[in-house]
RNA sequence: GGGCACGUGGCGAAAUUGGCAGACGCGCUGGAUUUAGGUUCCAGUGGGGCGACCCGUGAAGGUUCGAGUCCUUUCGUGCCCACCA
């Protein structure tokens, strides 16, 4: 019969009339509805760096396919964006190419928002936030006072990470490895007065709250937990001899190793390195180590230098044998753990090993190893629990035995108690730079620090300030911003002329999405308390620590003020892979492999690009780009463009037509298979690429099926398929499905129809095929009906020649059967 | 040095519980249509063998009627952490 001609799939008209007529529509845009379920979904906002690249469009498609998906299943499912617009590239910016930030971050923003709808993701975009705007950062502002009611946000003097290349103080977070996370120049140690937040006090908390997560990534939980790197110990305090009343106090994780503390080891801003050398002729020695250290960051001391030290020129007293113990200044005890001292255990650990070797101080063996164990190799500390000697009265207890004994024993004497430490710092909140959210504060001579009233947010950033790069905040450098009157005594001030780390931006925008436009509060709870918490929350591991950890403890805060409902701001998280360049590579502009959404939406279509990037692979792992594999996708639509346009009406509504559910078994198998699995596995599972897989695979059996016969029932089959396709492709495919269903027959949005249920009578089947294996080996596949027997199975089997040339001559020992399933004949 | 992932065709990958390894796509080969190419369609495509069959999931062992899947050892790749006392 001949086909009849039909227009060429032309995915460009296609997708710019749809994303123009849902626009018009508002058709993505959602309000509370108490009748529907809910679904917070979001991804991670981005950084309005200038392009979006196959990457992003692989994240945001991720979650428009689950989105579209739950819509069509019947949730209420909010899907926001937004932009994390603060911070440093935007001033960079500004200082290499004179343009200011604001208007770099904006056109960066107007080319980002154009492309996400060029990908077609169904945003509500009414709900559009950004982090740089007053409206904004007014309600930042209003949480960092917030933070401070709540004894949350201090001012202190520390030891912080400096970015000389940046020209701003980081985070532990942001200086990992020794080095600035943006620009990846090596931090410097420096002594500043900053802004801090007290995540350290939620440790316990953020620890716990990781056990009610189950739906995150192990690997990242791992991640938090290391890094709030939770210790327990003892701190035990030694007196200084000569100087009544000055202790040290140190911390150890292995009291049980005490007796064989030889010497003290502490980090040269130690306080009691001044009452230690003062007067001896190590004096001038010790000086100049210390001075020799200021400067240097942790990863300099520990890592790019050996192990050294100096003799202090005084000792302390072991608070248990009284033994008098030398001190030493060393680069390998950092000032910001613990308090900064440790007591130095040679045969039991092998970084004091290392360090008495090299300046000959005692080696005591106080703990033997345990029967089934041997000493270790000479040169080789003992770090091992085993049972005690040389220990005094403690000898002959296990380590564990002995930590009880030897901590109850100092406590009595007031010289120790138990304690837990943490590798978690507080937050470094302040930066000296001008694109960020100022902090409210006055700094006035009279009252000291005083926040800014809230009434009188927000605190503008001045449109203009010097963006030379040179050190110090530009803020200091605009007096009509700077001078102000103090809110408290109304004499002449200075405004604290610093902005927020703009992870504080992006710990709580979730909960702006919620009311957007709400002049009177940074969201209403009523709004929170219907939303709130993300359901599904997609985003990159790179944020294990940072903006995951920030957010938590920002959210469990915001509980405790009766503001969000529940602890935990994000139910369940997803981390999607990488796109890679062609070559295998990270995708970056220096490597030249980039691949832009532009120039795929221009060549193959916005349609085509997701449904590849879905199928490529699995949704959490890296896969590289292939500009064939597009093509592949391409072709594959215009297939499904052509089978369903030579069908007309096939979307219809079945309840409409004359629809008989009988016909074609063969072919109603595979649709309701199709419906189920595709169900199944985009639900939790999230194996999009295998939905794609299937939803190929049904079309390659429709058009298998329209190809051959043409009657009016299996017509109405290859229509009821068709149908269907359109529906299951709709996630994936949204504009295609979007331009088929109107042509075909269907009514209003493909996107707003019910997911297609699968009819389970269609899935039973008359005969199924039941392996049979000869000694764990496929031999043969029997037809029977569901339920059969063994004994029947068995019979069938033994009609198949490759079975019973298995056979031959061997008598059956043994036999398994799973019913429906596999027979296997175990032959000796 | 420690921790966590992951190793399957020429390539991306699939394989809920241990039960037909390689679905689906790319690429490739041959053919049809067109013919200038492309598009589209059909057939084939893990290796070996004429064949019945044999081999095959980084390597080596083990458990099991049966292992890509579980256990042990080992090699390789990736990510994270790393003098935290």
């Amino acid at each position: 019969m001949p086909q009849p001609t039909v227009d060429p799939y032309d995915p460009q008209a296609i997708e710019a009339k749809w994303q123009r007529i849902w626009e018009e529509r508002k058709q993505n845009e959602v309000r509370e509805n108490p009748d529907r379920p809910k679904y917070y979904l979001c991804e991670m906002l981005p950084y309005p760096s200038g392009d979006l690249h196959v990457g992003h469009a692989r994240n945001y498609t991720l979650g428009d396919v689950i989105g579209r998906f739950l819509r069509m299943r019947g949730n209420n499912v909010l899907h926001p964006m937004g932009w994390d617009a603060f911070g440093l590239p935007a001033e960079n910016a500004a200082i290499q190419r004179g343009i200011h930030p604001r208007e770099w971050t904006a056109h960066n923003i107007a080319n980002m928002r154009r492309q996400l709808r060029r990908l077609g993701v169904a945003y509500d975009w009414s709900r559009e936030i950004d982090t740089s705007s007053p409206e904004y950062y007014r309600w930042t502002q209003w949480l960092f006072l917030m933070m401070y009611r709540r004894g949350l946000a201090y001012k202190k003097e520390a030891p912080v990470n400096w970015c000389p290349n940046d020209n701003t103080v980081l985070a532990n977070e942001q200086a990992e490895g020794g080095v600035c996370w943006r620009c990846g120049a090596k931090v410097e140690r420096r002594l500043l007065k900053q802004w801090f937040f007290g995540i350290t006090a939620y440790a316990d908390r953020l620890l716990a709250g990781l056990e009610t997560l189950p739906e995150w990534p192990d690997r990242i939980k791992t991640m938090q937990r290391n890094w709030i790197g939770r210790s327990e110990g003892h701190t035990v305090s030694f007196a200084v001899e000569g100087a009544s009343g000055d202790r040290i106090q140190v911390f150890t994780t292995r009291l049980d190793t005490i007796f064989g503390a030889t010497f003290l080891a502490v980090a040269p801003e130690h306080p009691a390195v001044q009452v230690l050398s003062g007067g001896t002729p190590q004096r001038a020695t010790v000086q100049a180590f210390a001075e020799e250290l200021k400067d240097k960051s942790e990863l300099d001391r520990t890592q790019l230098m050996a192990k050294q030290g100096v003799f202090s020129g005084g000792y302390a007293l072991h608070p248990i044998t009284n033994a008098r113990v030398p001190v030493w200044v060393t680069n390998y005890v950092l000032a910001t753990y613990g308090s900064g001292a440790v007591m130095g255990v040679p045969a039991h650990d092998q970084r004091d090993l290392e360090f008495a070797r090299k300046y000959a101080l005692d080696v005591v063996q106080v703990i033997a190893p345990p029967a089934d164990q041997n000493q270790p190799p000479s040169g080789e500390a003992f770090v091992d629990d085993g049972v005690l000697l040389n220990s005094g009265e403690f000898d002959g207890l296990t380590s564990a035995q002995a930590r009880v004994r030897i901590g109850a024993a100092l406590a009595a004497a007031g010289n120790g108690e138990a304690t837990v430490n943490y590798k978690l710092r507080d937050w470094l909140i302040s930066r000296q730079r001008y694109w960020g959210a100022p902090i409210p504060f006055v700094n006035c001579p009279d009252d000291g620090l005083v926040p800014v009233p809230e009434d009188q947010l927000p605190v503008l950033l001045p449109d203009e300030a010097p963006f030379t790069g040179v050190s110090g905040s530009p803020l200091e450098s605009v007096p009509s911003w700077l001078n102000v009157t103090c809110p408290k005594c109304g004499g002449p001030a200075k405004r604290e002329a610093e902005t927020m780390d703009t992870f504080m931006c992006s710990s709580w925008y979730f909960l702006r999405y919620l009311s957007p436009h709400d002049s009177k509060a940074a969201w209403e709870v009523d709004d929170a308390k219907y939303w709130a918490p993300i359901d599904r929350y997609i985003g990159g591991a790179e944020h294990a620590v940072l903006h995951l950890m920030y957010a938590r403890f920002f959210y469990k805060v915001l509980n405790e003020a009766g503001l969000v409902p529940g602890d935990e701001p994000f139910l369940r998280l997803f981390n999607q892979g990488l796109v890679l360049g062609e070559n295998n590579e990270r995708m970056s502009k220096s490597r030249g492999n980039v691949v832009g959404i532009d120039a795929m939406a221009d060549t193959h279509g916005a349609d085509a690009l997701r449904v590849f990037e879905m199928f490529a692979g699995p949704p959490d792992a890296d896969f590289p780009w292939s500009t064939a594999g597009i093509a592949g996708a391409t072709r594959t639509l215009a297939r499904i463009w052509r089978l369903v346009l030579a069908h007309p009406g096939c979307c219809k509504d079945p309840a409409a037509s004359d629809a008989d559910s009988g016909g074609d078994r063969e072919v109603r198998y595979a649709i309701h298979a199709k419906i189920k699995q595709i169900t199944d596995e985009l639900g939790d599972r999230m194996h999009l690429n295998t939905c794609v897989a299937a939803i190929m695979t049904l079309l390659n059996e429709l058009e298998a099926h329209a190809g051959v016969r043409e009657n009016d029932r299996s017509r109405q089959n290859i229509h009821e398929g068709l149908r269907a396709l359109v529906l299951l492709l709709a996630p994936f495919a949204p504009h295609i499905t979007e331009e088929l269903w109107e042509r075909s027959g269907g009514t209003g949005s493909v996107h707003v129809q019910a997911w297609p249920s699968y009819d389970a009578t269609a899935l039973v089947r008359s005969s199924l095929p039941i392996v049979v294996q000869v000694n764990g080996k496929r031999r043969a596949a029997v037809f029977c009906a569901p339920g059969s027997s063994e004994e029947d199975v068995v019979a069938l089997a033994m009609r198949e020649s490759t079975v019973t040339a298995q056979l031959d001559g061997k008598t059956v020992r043994k036999r398994i059967f799973v019913p429906d399933k596999l027979l296997n004949l175990v032959v000796g």
